[in-house]
Formats: structure tokens, C-alpha cells, sequence
DNA sequence: AAGAACAACAACCGCCGGTCG
DNA sequence: CCGACCGGCGGTTGTTGTTCT
């Protein structure tokens, strides 16, 4: 049974105050973001741990960039969506400036409606009139970003987010290599390793029809 | 003017993977 | 090797502000 992240009964929830900004604020300034568990408390805050670094990452960071999303931003979003799915942390990633929370809800509040109205599914950027790929079934056809996710590795460490050689789709390949989108989407790794990698092919037993390529997140 | 409905955003929750003892 | 801890992520909920009736 794993512990509980923090301490529920002495922890304040809820929106932050001025005075919690600041406190947290002026601890990460001096000590730097160490270990999240002991902040609140080095901080002399009634908070969890977890929430503090949410409150820093999203909002209080000095090198994020608040307000309205550009036009130009809005359309990557939308073209990295169609790449990568849900991954939040990855799309910000390419914005920035932006978080991950904030594309979230942006995507939520915003894109994911303009695109409905535009008779777009916004979980597979297809028009609402179902068509499925020559070599698809109708289910598959029908599923959503799901089946998306399901092709594109995660990559949440350092390591994994190595030299991986992905697969895409023709219908997806053809989103990416779009004129209008340049992703650069090149994954870097030192040469020792990629040595290594390679004897391990990462498998792609989803569609016969696939063009690998590789993927660049180095930023 | 008041209440309802909707939109936008902030924050929480639970799960997962990596790391360390 | 295993279990606990920790950070990170995505989904979801709660709150506040705005628009509509």
C-alpha cells in the first residue's frame, strides 16, 4: 500500500494566494527546484508537494508566456495533435513558452470545439463522414486518437527519448510532411548508443502499409 | 435585474515509469 | 530482485467570469 503523496489533513487546496506565490517564488530562487516532497515544508507552506510544482511549472516560472495563443501557435497545436495524440508535454514542448496545462485546456476550450464546428472529429482530425483507410477495417476506422497513441512510443526518459525509429500511417505521413508544417521531429542520440538500439527494432505490427521515419524532439 | 447556461482556466487526482536503497 | 519513493503526465473536476434569456 503506497503512501499518500502528502499529509491531507494539514494541507490547504484550493486556489494559491499572493503570499504562497511568493513564498514559493522566493524559495526556488534562492535553492532551486530540488525535491518537491520537502519544498513545502523548506518553504514554510501548507501545501502538497506535488501542487507546488504544478504552481511553479504552469504559473510561476518566469520564462512562461501567458495570454492568448497566436494563430500560428493554434495551427501547430492542431498539426501536433494530428502527429502525437494526447501528448500534452510534447506538443508544449515544441511552444514556447507554453505548458503542458495550458495547451490542455486551450485545446479543450477552444480548438477541440472549432474543430467539431468545422465537422472535424477532433480525436482523429478526420470530417465527420466516416471514411476508412483502403486497408483498414471500419472499426479501426471508427476509433479515436487511441489507436493513434497506439503507434507513436512515448517517450518519458532521457533514454527512451532516444534514437527510436516510429511508423506512421500514409495518412499520417502525409500530415507531416505537410509544406505549411516543419516539426523537425529528430530524435538525437550518441552514436554508442544508437548501435545498441538498432538490435532491438522497435516493432510495428499495426499496418502493413507504414513509412518509418525518424522523429526529432530535440528542441 | 436576476438567474441559467456556457466558457475558460486553475488545480486536483490517480496512474505510471524511473530510480534508489 | 523487490518494494518504496518521487516526479511527471493526462484526465477530470471545481471555480470564476461572461453571455444569454
Amino acid at each position: 500500500m503506497r503512501k499518500p503523496c502528502c499529509d491531507k489533513e494539514n494541507i490547504n487546496k484550493g486556489a494559491w494566494s499572493k503570499q504562497e506565490d511568493q513564498k514559493l517564488i522566493d524559495y526556488i530562487r534562492v535553492h532551486g527546484e530540488g525535491c518537491w516532497r520537502s519544498i513545502p515544508k523548506a518553504a514554510g507552506l501548507h501545501r502538497c508537494g506535488k501542487s507546488c510544482r504544478l504552481r511553479w511549472l504552469n504559473y510561476l516560472r518566469p520564462d512562461i508566456k501567458r495570454g492568448i495563443f497566436a494563430e500560428d501557435e493554434e495551427d501547430l497545436i492542431i498539426k501536433l495533435h494530428a502527429l502525437l495524440g494526447n501528448r500534452w508535454s510534447l506538443i508544449a514542448g515544441r511552444l514556447p513558452g507554453r505548458t503542458d496545462n495550458e495547451v490542455k485546456n486551450y485545446w479543450n476550450s477552444h480548438i477541440r470545439r472549432k474543430l467539431i464546428k468545422m465537422g472535424i472529429d477532433p480525436n482523429n482530425h478526420k470530417p465527420h463522414q466516416s471514411f476508412s483507410r483502403p486497408h483498414a477495417s471500419s472499426a479501426e476506422a471508427a476509433s479515436t486518437s487511441e489507436s493513434m497513441n497506439n503507434k507513436v512510443p512515448i517517450f518519458k526518459s532521457p533514454l527512451a527519448a532516444t534514437h527510436h525509429r516510429i511508423s506512421f500511417t500514409e495518412q499520417e505521413s502525409a500530415i507531416i510532411s505537410s509544406p505549411s508544417l516543419n516539426l523537425d521531429l529528430t530524435i538525437a542520440l550518441p552514436s554508442s548508443m544508437i548501435g545498441a538500439l538498432e538490435d532491438k527494432p522497435v516493432q510495428n505490427s499495426e499496418s502493413t502499409k507504414t513509412l518509418d521515419m525518424e522523429i526529432d524532439l530535440n528542441c
